[in-house]
DNA sequence: TAAAAAAATTTGTGATCACAAATAATCTCA
DNA sequence: TGAGATTATTTGTGATCACAAATTTTTTTA
């Protein structure tokens, strides 16, 4: 299942939407951070980019925009939000809030499938950082996580949670190349384990700490220093 | 300041946009829950009820489905959601994690002012449910909450709250007139009170204590139980 | 009479056009 | 030469149309 329909339990593609297409699209530049912070993006521009009318667009950006993914100015043009200091505070304090919480929902319905497939991910993922491909990382980390969140089956969180990470996706690509990546330690391996013990405080801890991991590294490099704790 | 632009310091109507009367005609629509649950709603209906052509309608829905507050099926109708046993557990429980959190962040910003406009408003609210005007009462409730959390300055945790409210607003008005309604203790007066006193232990409390006092009698109704504390 | 089939209608989506506002490019004049 | 005014272009919004899918209504058949 690919990581857009966060709450569809299998694709049902009875038609072509353009309109969905188009959509995904977008929904992976935007995490892969293809779009430049602050320029402007044209409905007429990424319509003729992927050959479809400007409708299915206008339609996209609606929802992007309402997800908090990308910013409306009041000139009515869109672009991806710059970071700032305040953005970057308020994002660390709700994923501290809500990522731990649907985690525990998550490990009340894990089983070895869902173990085994957090396993493979995670090894995507570190050999993403190897490789320094920046754009893998960025998939597979989002997908790491929400295969894990998707789990809880608590579909209103999911959704909030959703919307926090499109407004710092686009700077999780920072993360690969960042001095010292390769010597932190792997939290996604403690939640897994922490999964399988049932451990539901190990758990909370790891994925507490991979949010600190990860957007400490986010501040450094934006905003020059770390989260607040 | 209208309810609607959450993040706006000021209206600025530049140029009339269709989409966003029409917008703000919908929003309001289903937090008073003028539209039934799981009824479709069609965008040639609205649009001709409106006046204007089915294209601000379509990027409304939109909209509207990406904050939660419509949900389109698989034939792509869309309609207010049904309330379910685990959707209404979920939306306590983030309401509990985030609108406290959002509150004493509010504190650190309140004036006289604000402290003034909440205790004008809830005398609106007092108004209402002597009445039973369940239309006011659900708009000046919703006023009430978003005047204070709008204080906090956190926009990305109130875009979450909003998406929260969205989809269980349409059954806000079950509240009045509901036996007891009026024998309960008023945790607006008691939240202003902790505001007043810079008091984040109260404030939280009352934040709390509202937010079960209001989703129990939505459950009592709507499932025949109280929520899970 | 009720279930199945067929026809008619409604509905969402995608495309195209017109228009005014916003932006970019050019020109003017000191 | 460069800042301000003017023109040209681009852009978002709203309207309308075509079409296929979904829904509703009607008809048929057992």
């Amino acid at each position: 299942m690919s990581h857009h329909d966060l709450n569809r339990d299998e694709d049902s593609p009875d038609r072509k939407i353009a309109y969905e297409t188009v959509y995904k699209s977008l929904y992976d530049s935007i995490i892969t951070g293809r779009f430049k912070p602050g320029k402007p993006l044209t409905i007429r521009g990424l319509a003729e980019e992927m050959n479809v009318s400007p409708m299915p667009v206008r339609e996209s950006i609606r929802h992007l925009v309402a997800l908090g993914a990308l910013e409306m100015q009041t000139t009515r043009r869109v672009a991806v939000s710059e970071m700032t200091e305040e953005r970057y505070r308020e994002i660390v304090k709700v994923r501290i809030l809500l990522e731990p919480e649907i985690s525990v929902r998550a490990m009340a319905h894990c089983n070895n499938a869902l173990i085994n497939k957090l396993k493979h991910i995670d090894n995507e993922i570190e050999s993403a950082l190897d490789k320094g491909d920046a754009d893998c990382y960025s998939l597979k980390n989002w997908e790491f996580h929400f295969t894990l969140y998707r789990a809880a089956n608590c579909p209103i969180m999911l959704r909030l949670i959703e919307s926090i990470w499109l407004q710092f996706g686009p700077f999780m690509r920072i993360i690969v190349g960042r001095l010292g990546t390769s010597y932190m330690v792997d939290q996604h391996i403690n939640a897994i384990t922490a999964l399988k013990n049932k451990d539901e405080k190990a758990l909370r801890e790891a994925i507490r700490q991979d949010i600190y991991d990860g957007m400490d590294r986010i501040g450094e490099k934006l905003l020059g220093h770390a989260s607040p704790k």
